[in-house]
RNA sequence: CGGGGAGUGGCGCAGUCCGGUAGCGCAUUCGCUUUGGGAGCGAAGGGUCGCAGGUUCAAAUCCUGUCUCCCCGACCA
């Protein structure tokens, strides 16, 4: 049919081309473009709505754990970064560095002008640590300072090689916790608990199941002692990192120099943390779930939960309908739920389906001439494609309700997809077979960095984690023989 | 940053090899008919062909440079 080939022909389908699939769905839900300037995007309101929704959710969860928000500059000196050794490896390759401070005009054009150039560079903020430590240095003198629990919501910038959408930009969006603390204990606590926040976020709002684990050694945040992170795993059967929580020692108290004098008199350096989720939440949130027919909102983030669409032939019809729909539009608004009412005169029902489909919105329902006069709606969910019809009375509860089965049924298909494509294996050439599928896949390792390159060289797999919960069997490593204490977690990733 | 592909009205593309002054589909505006899965007919508007140089009587087309996007690698949330 021609509406099928043009459906086709917008959105490729997933088997195709997964890339191109994603940067479909990305355009035709409105979410973002490009800009002009490589590997930066423009987020548009539908994005952005996305965004509002999952910081809304976030920053509640950081309050009700005590933490409060600040903001600190955008531009850090350079000698800034310098001061932790490893976070500074870590960084240098990637940092926006600032070297004037104006431009001049010549001939209709205008150029850096040389006399502008800074007594001291200035690095856009890769991550916030190093200003904020800076900060912090000021702030504390006595354990009655400590904990300190500061979260902000920022863009920092990351001159990235390969960027795509949402996944990796060269400016993204997030939020940075960074806390402080008296003991080694407290802020190990405060990593756990921060981790345990994104795995509930990540599965309560995302609907997306997620491993938390510990990062090995060289997946490790530059200038950390431990990194934890929650893992997911996209439809195509790469992983994604989508959230990462550090347990940063006394590393950045040492090298900017913070310490509190302790109850017992002593001078001692403070224990630290920091933790991040970014604007590739949107992409992990793209990736475990839409379809063909583009995206697909979990109800609690998604900026228009139901849409009404009204169908008439005659103004008679169009007058009828309409004072049907207007209660139950208000009846769903009073029960909190965002709603909206397409009554827009220039598009026919079968586009406006179409369209919602594409962005994503989980419930629609649909009005009509008929449905008048049997007092009835139908209800399509986007999730499963399942249309029926439902009585008008009473609809706003079972609507209610329905869209709370719609977030777990979300949950529960992802958690079964995942679970299809999570492997355990004992031996080195059936890892290799079974990671040319994708998904996750468990093995024992022997902890060495030098078995992990290995086998990136040769699979180009991963260890995401060392997962948390799960397995803790030892055994022998898949590749070496060595002992191992536990399967960790491997996949190929984004 | 290396290899490959691409950039032409808002979107998708043809035209480029072989230079002759820009076209198609969708979208937009107006009118009429339509409306339960991306409507039909008629009319209209909209492009210095990514950008900058060069060659030429003449450049979307040839040459040089540059920017952006996509795919594959090396590097990363």
């Amino acid at each position: 049919m021609y509406a099928n080939l043009q459906m086709a022909k917008r959105i490729t389908n997933r088997k195709v081309d997964y890339s191109q699939w994603y940067l479909d769905v990305v355009k035709e839900a409105k979410l973002a473009d490009h800009s002009p300037v490589r590997g930066c995007m423009v987020i548009r309101p539908n994005g952005f709505a996305i965004w509002e929704n999952m910081k809304s959710a976030l920053d509640k969860m950081f309050k009700d754990t005590g933490h409060q928000n600040a903001y600190f500059p955008l531009f850090i000196p350079k000698s800034f970064l310098s001061k932790e050794a490893r976070h500074v490896e870590g960084f240098a390759k990637e940092c926006a560095v600032i070297t004037h401070s104006r431009l001049k005009s010549v001939d209709g054009g205008v150029e850096v002008d040389p006399e502008s150039k800074l007594d001291e560079e200035l690095i856009v903020r890769p991550t916030s640590e190093t200003i904020i430590w800076d900060a912090y240095r000021n702030w504390i003198q006595s354990y009655r300072d400590l904990p300190i629990l500061i979260n902000q919501w920022a863009n920092v910038v990351r001159w990235e090689m390969r960027t795509r959408l949402f996944l990796r930009t060269m400016e993204f969006l997030w939020q940075e916790g960074h806390t402080a603390h008296a003991s080694k204990e407290e802020a190990v606590e405060e990593t756990l608990q921060m981790l345990e926040v994104y795995r509930t976020f990540a599965e309560e709002y995302m609907a997306m199941p997620v491993v938390t684990g510990v990062k090995t050694e060289s997946e490790r945040f530059a200038g950390a002692v431990d990194t934890y992170c929650i893992e997911s795993l996209m439809q195509d059967g790469k992983a994604l990192q989508a959230g990462t929580s550090h347990f940063l020692g006394q590393n950045f108290a040492k090298a900017f120099d913070v310490k509190f004098q302790d109850s017992d008199g002593d001078h001692k350096y403070v224990w630290a943390t920091s933790w991040g989720v970014s604007t590739r939440l949107i992409g992990g949130l793209i990736m475990t779930h839409s379809d063909d027919n583009g995206l697909v909102l979990p109800p609690k983030l998604a900026p228009v939960q139901v849409v009404i669409v009204p169908i008439f032939k005659t103004d008679e019809q169009k007058r009828a309908v309409l004072d049907y729909a207007r209660p139950v539009l208000d009846e769903l608004k009073a029960k909190g739920i965002a709603v909206k009412l397409d009554d827009r005169d220039n598009f026919k029902p079968g586009w406006k389906f179409a369209e919602h489909e594409a962005q994503g919105i989980p419930l629609r329902i649909a009005i009509g001439p008929r449905d008048v006069k049997n007092g009835n709606m139908e209800i399509a969910r986007r999730d499963t494609l399942e249309k029926k019809i439902i009585n008008k009375e009473g609809s706003a509860e079972l609507i209610s309700e329905l869209l709370s089965t719609i977030q777990n049924d979300m949950l529960q298909a992802a958690n079964e997809r995942i679970d299809n494509h999570t492997r355990h294996v004992d031996n080195y050439e059936e890892f290799k077979t079974v990671i040319e599928e994708g998904g996750f896949v468990y093995a024992h390792w022997d902890g060495t960095a030098d078995t992990e390159e290995k086998i990136k060289e040769e699979t180009k797999a991963t260890i995401r984690c060392i997962p948390l919960k799960g397995d803790d069997t030892p055994g022998t490593c898949m590749v070496t023989g060595n002992p191992s204490e536990k399967k960790v977690l491997f996949a190929r990733s984004y």
